[in-house]
RNA sequence: CGGAGCGUAGCGCAGCCUGGUAGCGCGCUGGUUUUGGGUACCAGAGGUCGCGAGUUCGAAUCUCGCCGCUCCGACCA
């Protein structure tokens, strides 16, 4: 993409109503706006990353099994009436009138409508077990929306719902989305915490929240120091192995780690006194099993081997995906702007002309830009009539990991720079060279 | 929802107390300059002063009502 014909409203100052710094970043990147409280625009530099994280999000979706679908955002109130939770759930819904006077809602989760769809064509045990999921905008009143997209009304959310004829099943799955989780966050460069979770409105008895580290989070946490340092890293997971699926679980969940609603004192008492944390944490998921609760009250059941009729084994697991891009750079950013992993930026690579209208520092450019285009990878190049300054400072903004620099001092000695956001450092290399880096470097993405 | 504020140009703000033709910085447009970390100068464009009533010869400014937004708290993915 070529910055001259691309959208990018970028801001030199600080907008007044940000408080946070990811909130900040948002605004002065030009990747959001605005447009009432809890409720924003996507612009096309946020909208990419979004759209990156959705991706990581389907991939390691598919990896364990599970089925995409997509369910609509309204969703008839006679459905939340059948679970009792149409007056249960309060003014936090958003309730609408059509224009038949029904009653309609804009849907804050899923669990009617996906027990609605399981009871309308799943009969049998034989075609358990099913995991169905979707990513799909969602709406929550908040009282005080806040923090930008880490606290909207309306959010985009990956929810999944897990089918199964046993406990012991559903409890298969729980573990299998816990380890899917733990997959997806770690791809987009997060350390995201297990932590064991109370269970809310939704109902169950076993539940996990998922925490990145932050400052600013809105949860308190307490963990032993080792927790942060467990890594899946690239190790071969079989989803249908329960034992493997289950110990890799135990091994991120047996230390301590919890937030301030289920902390417990004197268990964190016992973790030797040099490795008890207490931080701060922003909640980017949960997974929990709930049993019968929704299939019972639906009459979701399936026969079983012996011919009874039971209801069916549920648990719902979800992803804040919009929310991700607020943890994202909570948890990656310096005073110079946002720093990406590899593993969501928007572009790989950035490419800043310093002489806009040289033609040896242009063709070089442009020699870059195709030469990557070629690899795969798609630069944000900067060729916009503008002072070094005001690039390199776009650049730090918006945080790509990467940046390529073509000026006539370094063409001189048939080299440019490569210089990575997160550390500073330059290197000096042919256009080749760096073009050979930057593809090795994204090479596993 | 309790408490506290704020709505004036795309963004950040002054002007309001003490009513008299709407300003500053950044950004934007044209030009000159500059060119390896937000350059400098010149000339411009851009505003229903959140909305509606009222007081007044005259309202951004005073009064009343409404709307929107932000912050702290309680609540929440």
């Amino acid at each position: 993409m070529r910055l001259s014909r691309y959208f990018l409203p970028v801001l030199k100052e600080n907008p007044a109503e940000a408080q946070i710094v990811s909130h900040r970043l948002m605004l002065r990147a030009g990747m959001i706006r605005q447009q009432a409280a809890g409720i924003y625009s996507w612009l096309p530099l946020g909208y990419r990353v979004l759209r990156r994280i959705e991706q990581i999000v389907h991939e390691e979706q598919a990896r364990a099994g599970h089925i995409p679908l997509l369910m609509p955002t309204l969703q008839p109130a006679d459905l939340w009436r059948e679970s009792g939770r149409y007056d249960d759930y309060g003014q936090e819904m958003l309730r609408i009138r059509d224009r038949h006077d029904r009653d309609m809602l804009y849907g804050p989760t899923n669990e009617e409508m996906i027990t609605d769809i399981f009871r309308a064509h799943v009969e049998s045990y034989k075609q358990l077990p099913l995991t169905l999921y979707h990513i799909q905008w969602k709406f929550r009143d908040e009282i005080r929306p806040r923090f930008g997209v880490m606290r909207g009304r309306e959010f985009l959310m990956k929810d999944g719902y897990s089918f199964d004829l046993t406990r012991e099943d559903a409890l298969h799955a729980y573990n299998r989305h816990m380890v899917s989780y733990l997959r997806t966050y770690e791809r987009m460069g997060l350390t995201a915490i297990p932590m064991r979770a109370a269970s809310g409105p939704i109902g169950g008895d076993n539940t996990h929240e998922f925490l990145v580290l932050a400052e600013t989070g809105e949860s308190e946490v307490f963990y032993d120091a080792r927790v942060p340092a467990l890594k899946l890293g690239d190790r071969a997971v079989d989803y249908d192995d329960r034992a493997q699926v289950a110990a890799i679980c135990e091994e991120f969940t047996s230390l301590y780690a919890r937030t301030d609603e289920t902390h417990d004192a004197a268990l964190f008492e016992q973790i030797p006194e040099e490795r008890r944390c207490i931080g701060r944490g922003i909640e980017v998921g949960q997974i929990f099993y709930f049993g019968t609760k929704y299939s019972e009250a639906m009459g979701a059941t399936v026969v079983t081997p012996d011919g009874a009729r039971v209801p069916v084994e549920m648990g719902s697991h979800g992803i804040g995906v919009s929310r991700l891009l607020g943890a994202l750079i909570e948890a990656n950013h310096d005073d110079r702007g946002i720093i990406w992993p590899e593993g969501v930026t928007p572009f790989p690579v950035g490419i800043v002309n310093l002489k806009q209208g040289d033609a040896a520092t242009d063709a070089a450019c442009e020699g870059l830009y195709a030469a990557l285009a070629a690899r795969g990878l798609e630069a944000l190049y900067d060729d916009r009539e503008d002072r070094a300054g005001a690039k390199f400072a776009t650049m730090d903004l918006i945080g790509l990991p990467w940046r390529i620099t073509v000026g006539p001092r370094g063409l001189a000695n048939g080299v440019v720079e490569l210089t990575c956001r997160r550390t500073g450092e330059s290197e000096e290399m042919s256009a080749e060279a760096a073009v050979a880096r930057v593809a090795e470097i994204y090479a596993g993405r």
